[in-house]
DNA sequence: CACACATATTTCGTGTTGAAAATATTCGCA
DNA sequence: TGCGAATATTTTCAACACGAAATATGTGTG
């Protein structure tokens, strides 16, 4: 098997594992990891727009209103308009959460993360680097792949 | 950022920049990666049951019953049922799933294949190194995941 | 032979994902 | 002030993904 397969092998395992483990913290926390995903999202930036939770999870927008709308309905989550900026919407946590994200759920698996600390840190680092690359390859290549559809400006 | 921050955050980007090339290919030739994926283990296997299209994709099998109805629509592959297994279903190539084949779709960004190729052979198997590690820890600790919920038999 | 069990596929329900379009609001400029 | 461009979010739409259940078929045992 050459390069380009390993890789394309490799991912399409890595993303069945991330799937399966999403239906699993469904089964304990009522809950998918992309949605724990920004709920941390919002526990870190505290009071974020949308747009800000997007860019920072690599996501779109209607991605994050979705997932957003799901958290709200579990009161999780609450939709704050301001007087600043009437377009804006700022998600804040409430006090249901909070408690939630107390209980510690990770959008990856607890044994992952265990296994991987187990690594050398030498490992560690080789590792990150790769997955840096790989998508830092794939990112180069689309804003490549845009470009050369729009020519000139 | 630590370790852990660092791996989720790149296998965000990565899957991003994955699904975006797939939505790329659906401009250019009306199918998605997933799509592409599937039609190119139709012709690497020939006339395969769905099970081992899925398996052999890291997929479930309601996943590629779903892709299979589409690549039908279009007629790019077909379903036959034989007479020796009536449960089967086999998945074979029409003339014009080969024609498509022959325009060398691919579920990866070609600019990211040739830049992984421009690697020297040292990087490209760090790198592949590393995409099989991260799968096999998260499949193990899915494994363990799973037994861990039926302790005994 | 009949009935329980196993296997292959499909159907159904829910969640994720992004592009395009719709909506609401703000900003810049004449 | 007013109006067009820019920005933030949501809606709509199609595809993908899995688990559970439904369906159809095959197998083995009494």
């Amino acid at each position: 098997m050459n390069v380009e397969e390993m890789s394309l092998s490799a991912l399409r395992r890595i993303t069945h594992a991330t799937d399966v483990h999403s239906r699993a913290l469904l089964r304990e926390y009522q809950l998918t990891g992309p949605q724990v995903s920004i709920l941390k999202e919002v526990a870190r930036q505290g009071e974020a727009p949308i747009g800000a939770l997007a860019k920072a999870s690599y996501l779109g927008a209607p991605t994050v209103t979705g997932i957003v709308d799901r958290l709200e309905r579990q009161e999780l989550v609450s939709r704050i308009r301001t007087d600043v900026d009437r377009r804006q919407v700022r998600i804040a946590l409430t006090a249901a959460g909070k408690r939630l994200l107390a209980r510690d759920p990770s959008p990856l698996h607890a044994g992952f993360r265990e296994q991987l600390l187990k690594l050398p840190k030498t490992e560690q680092r080789h590792i990150c680097d790769a997955l840096d690359r790989v998508a830092t390859m794939m990112e180069f290549a689309a804003s490549e792949a845009q470009q050369s559809s729009t020519p000139r400006t």
